[in-house]
DNA sequence: GACAAAAAAGTTACCGATAACTCAACGTTC
DNA sequence: GAACGTTGAGTTATCGGTAACTTTTTTGTC
């Protein structure tokens, strides 16, 4: 636009009459450098609007100071909330987010896995702890520290933050036997490289087999998810099985659109049916009846995960941390149990996801 | 983890026995190299599992293929999936996506785009066209194709992608004088960098002026919207201004909590308060009432930001491009008017945004 | 004022890729 | 079979910084 050449350290290093590395420490190490000179050249970088190139910098350098973020998406999502956070905690260490989507897709994980390797990060941070083979061998390979996030049970590539999918599952399938629903089912987004919510689901089957209940019904489709979903799904389910009393569904958005459905199909709620999300977004205390959900800690999640990478860079080991969750128990489920409630106490309960 | 060393184009072409230089063309310009050696070179890349460094590409290239995306927030908002349909067009170009988010804090704003600069990205993407005069300055200076996005109207630097907010504003205000509502009150989280906020309250109050009505009564914080911030907000309105009769939030999360609160406070709605959101967020049309909103076409937005990226960056020119936004009539304004339509005629209309 | 130690600035060798240039081998064509 | 165009691969310079090393200047002490 301006100057055809974007200035570099040699053009402030002749403009100020010293040699380039001169202005480079002025900026790295900056008491190694005569204060009136310093500011000189402080002035002439101003002037001319210099901007460090960071690839020079990066390659010449040892260190790196970008952080890769891989998620899973970003649309309608707690993933949105986990990234600004860890960004916040990260920024403040002067670490750059280099952020990448994989719209739950594993061709596109190795590609962006690869992608963002190549930036030669100085740590990763990604959804889950299922990936594809080829995405975990080249973070091995890379001898970067990775940390992972949202999900711990399992095998681990090095560094993991999350919550207990299964025990949240347990806890929500126990919360609906306890109120005396008896034929659940499981509804949403669904796709099959989405371990947390199969884990989430294996739970509530855990929960509905010890009550002595019979199978969770399903009806999942590998859509991104939101209301409309839900509440197609929630038709469909009602067709071919028309006495579900309880809904599980696998986010708040899903839930929305069950709840606008089981309204137009006159279905009291929670009288006839009982419907719990997962996520605890911002709209569910709000509806009318508030929606029971279950709440996972994100900001601790987004704070536990930076300091977990900030660790690793420093040298730490690796490890595994749990956050918290809470079960928030409102109006959707607000049936009165008529179970005994000896049968419920069989299950086992897990409040604070500490697994 | 595994080797202490990270493969490059010399440990490849060491083992396959070759230049350095035909490694390179291997990747580059492939049918430079006869197909088995390019076989051969193929494998053990793979085999190394090799990741180029971009730094070094980079460096010594004359193209990068990043572009810089700078946000003012992430967290409940549109942005998360402007910013996700924007990542997935310009990944099908093979750009790669690089985040910020400056939180709406104008300092973080100059650091951030001096950060993203830094990289030498091929464009860079950035919300809003108010930006602090040093950001402004080096975004000229660094000679980058810059696209603003989601406002489009005032002083733009380079080519802006967004909607009309100031017509959203006069859309909102009409709608409730239309519907009967006489004390406006404007209700929300506002910092003083958010100008597109401003231009819709603005557009708020040029309908009530013309329809001859008083001042808009407000009540902002500069903090994240979120529905206690908007019961909150409503508590602290209706204790000193307790005539109010319709309601704009600046975002719909803050309605949600505006919508709570007037229940808790035994308020009708529609019949005594009318509320009109923005944004159309995907709980709005599932709360009882459903909550009239604005929705911007906020695909669309994406889809020509990346568009204007790409066409920028292949030596196209600066251009303009409005996106479409409708107002979502539904519920929670419904009430039959009570004055002549004569009077709302005098309003200046533009449903659709075409400004 | 001489000398050593400390501080400040300059030199030089890379980092890992790419592009321009050069060179060798191999068919063609007349 | 000599001249020539093609194709495939090697050489070399370079991108913009940084770090290690060296040299010069300043400072402090006796």
């Amino acid at each position: 636009m301006t100057d055809r050449t974007t200035p570099t350290l040699a053009s402030i290093a002749a403009r100020v009459g010293v040699s380039v590395n001169t202005v480079s420490r002025a900026l790295r190490a900056p008491n190694t450098v005569r204060p009136e000179l310093r500011q000189k050249i402080r002035a002439a970088m101003d002037e001319l609007n210099y901007v460090p190139n960071r690839l020079a910098g990066g390659l010449s350098g040892t260190r790196s100071d970008v952080v890769g973020v891989i998620v899973t998406s970003l649309h309608h999502s707690e993933f949105a909330s986990l990234v600004d956070t860890l960004q916040a905690e990260l920024l403040a260490q002067d670490l750059q987010v280099m952020l990448a989507n994989t719209r739950y897709d594993p061709d596109e994980e190795v590609r962006l896995v690869r992608a963002v390797l190549s930036w030669r990060p100085a740590a990763i941070a990604i959804v889950g702890i299922d990936h594809p083979p080829k995405a975990v061998e080249l973070l091995k390979a890379a001898g970067v520290p990775v940390v992972e996030m949202w999900d711990v049970d399992g095998p681990v590539i090095d560094t993991a933050v999350g919550i207990d999918h299964r025990a949240i599952g347990r806890a929500q399938g126990q919360h609906l036997v306890e109120r005396g629903y008896r034929r659940l089912a499981f509804l949403g987004s669904l796709r099959d490289n989405d371990s947390r919510a199969h884990k989430r689901l294996a739970g509530v089957e855990e929960a509905t087999s010890a009550a002595g209940l019979g199978h969770v019904v399903r009806r999942t489709e590998p859509l991104p998810g939101n209301p409309d979903l839900g509440e197609r799904l929630l038709g469909e389910l009602i067709e071919r099985q028309s006495d579900v009393d309880a809904v599980v569904c696998n986010s708040d958005v899903i839930a929305y659109g069950v709840l606008r459905g089981l309204r137009r199909l006159g279905r009291d709620v929670p009288g006839d049916v009982g419907v719990i999300g997962f996520g605890d977004s911002e709209a569910s205390s709000c509806l009318t009846p508030a929606l029971t959900t279950v709440r996972p800690d994100r900001e601790a999640i987004g704070r536990l995960a930076a300091a977990a990478i900030l660790s690793r860079i420093d040298g730490g080991g690796p490890e595994i941390r749990r956050a918290d969750w809470r079960l928030m128990t409102r109006e959707t489920t607000a049936r009165q149990s008529r179970i005994p409630l000896a049968m419920a106490a069989a299950i086992p309960a897990d409040p604070l996801g500490k697994g």
